[in-house]
DNA sequence: TAAATAAGTTAGGCTAATCTAACAAATTAA
DNA sequence: TTAATTTGTTAGATTAGCCTAACTTATTTA
């Protein structure tokens, strides 16, 4: 099926949309939230997409991709994380810089360019930003991860990704002095705004609830795809 | 300027048409046929076009790209020859698989990722069919050579480039032992249709005009760029 | 040079993706 | 449990890029 240019947004926005809420299905207002576009609009293509098989949708009922339509939005993801990898590592983009054009190379049309592409970069499993990159299959790797803003204060762990992808929060990130897999120690945490303390590399940082709500981390006993063998670790 | 990847394409296609023609002012109805669309559709965008100064054009004239609009040509062609060459090079694209995916690349908007890719490729002059690729600043290398058709019989020449770029058309140019840079020796010619002996590689094949037309020669003689010393060489 | 043919234009219509404004349903809170 | 608020839908309009059919201008040829 190929779909246009803006189809493919709609899925991969309600792919993202319920994998950052937790919540499978999604609501108009948020999809037109995400997407820059006004309830109306969404409502339009979401006949469009019904129509299609993409997603399963009732009037004033809650939306969901069917196993189609999330097929094909895993498969754009795929395509956008192997593009921004590619950026990063062949291309020295920064990791700030690679998610805009990523947005526009996510939409080639072509099997063969991705499979390429993937071996070219050698199968990488992750991308710049720590997220994972679903294989040919649509497979990834799951991490048990959370944000920085749950870890106890004296507690330390090592961060793995990043949630907000933009470029100005990525700047700031690099400017406190924090990258993938670096440890982070949390000294302290106030009561009334919840503003953090950290330790990267002997830096010491004040950052705010908002930036370490868009930080992931494990902990020092986690392993990838596994539950954590640590028994104080909160994951799950 | 932000083009749509439609206008872009008109003005690639007006570059390309002035070219292919020898001719740089063009017709409604060439355009039409060599986008694939009406002669209708080439007038509205035309009126476009003009509109934001990107052609030269009156009602029942001749079509001319603008400087501006030569310039958003040129770069769209360097984009294009830039992916190409990725393609072939580092993705081992076979160079009959390339044109249709950089049809897409071609229309990435990002100054960055083209000069990154074109430092990541080291700054390549010329792309898997032997066509130049113009450098930053639009200027490419001319190279004085004639058609396959244009040799005479018992003479020989050094195959250059193709013109056209179709998958079947290069395919067929593989099958004869062809390629890039290689020896082509003109046994004889059919003087009722044209059809051509030629040696590649000590291999025999006959060829129609219409294939002998679509392959670029030089005589041993000529340089890149240079008028040729060889007095004997048609070319100027 | 007048008729035939080719090339180019205009008018009006279609679809995809967007919008605004008005309305309807569902949820939340008093 | 009714009223207020939020959420979702419909109707009608707009723009880009395309079309067909009818027309006009330019060019070719008899």
């Amino acid at each position: 099926m190929q779909l246009s240019y803006t189809e493919e947004n709609y899925l991969k926005a309600l792919l993202k949309v319920s994998f950052d809420s937790g919540i499978e299905a999604v609501g108009t207002n948020e999809l037109a939230i995400s997407l820059f576009v006004k309830p109306a609009t969404v409502n339009d293509m979401l006949k469009k997409l019904k129509e299609k098989g993409l997603v399963d949708y009732e009037k004033y009922g809650k939306i969901t991709l069917s196993a189609e339509g999330k097929k094909i939005a895993t498969y754009i993801i795929r395509k956008h994380r192997l593009w921004e990898t590619f950026l990063y590592e062949k291309l020295e983009f920064s990791w700030d810089e690679v998610h805009d054009v990523a947005e526009q190379l996510e939409h080639i049309h072509s099997q063969k360019l991705v499979d390429k592409l993937d071996k070219f970069l050698d199968f990488p499993e992750f991308d710049p930003h720590g997220d994972p990159i679903p294989n040919r299959l649509g497979e990834l790797k799951v991490q048990f991860k959370k944000t920085l803003s749950e870890v106890a204060v004296g507690g330390s762990c090592k961060m793995v990704a990043v949630k907000d992808n933009s470029s100005s929060f990525l700047q700031y990130v690099v400017q406190v002095g924090l990258g993938l897999n670096n440890e982070i120690n949390v000294l302290s945490k106030q009561e009334y705004d919840a503003i953090l303390v950290i330790e990267v590399n002997g830096l010491k940082s004040s950052v705010s609830q908002k930036f370490a709500d868009n930080i992931f981390v494990v902990c020092h006993h986690c392993e990838v795809g596994k539950i954590c063998p640590n028994t104080q670790c909160t994951f799950s």
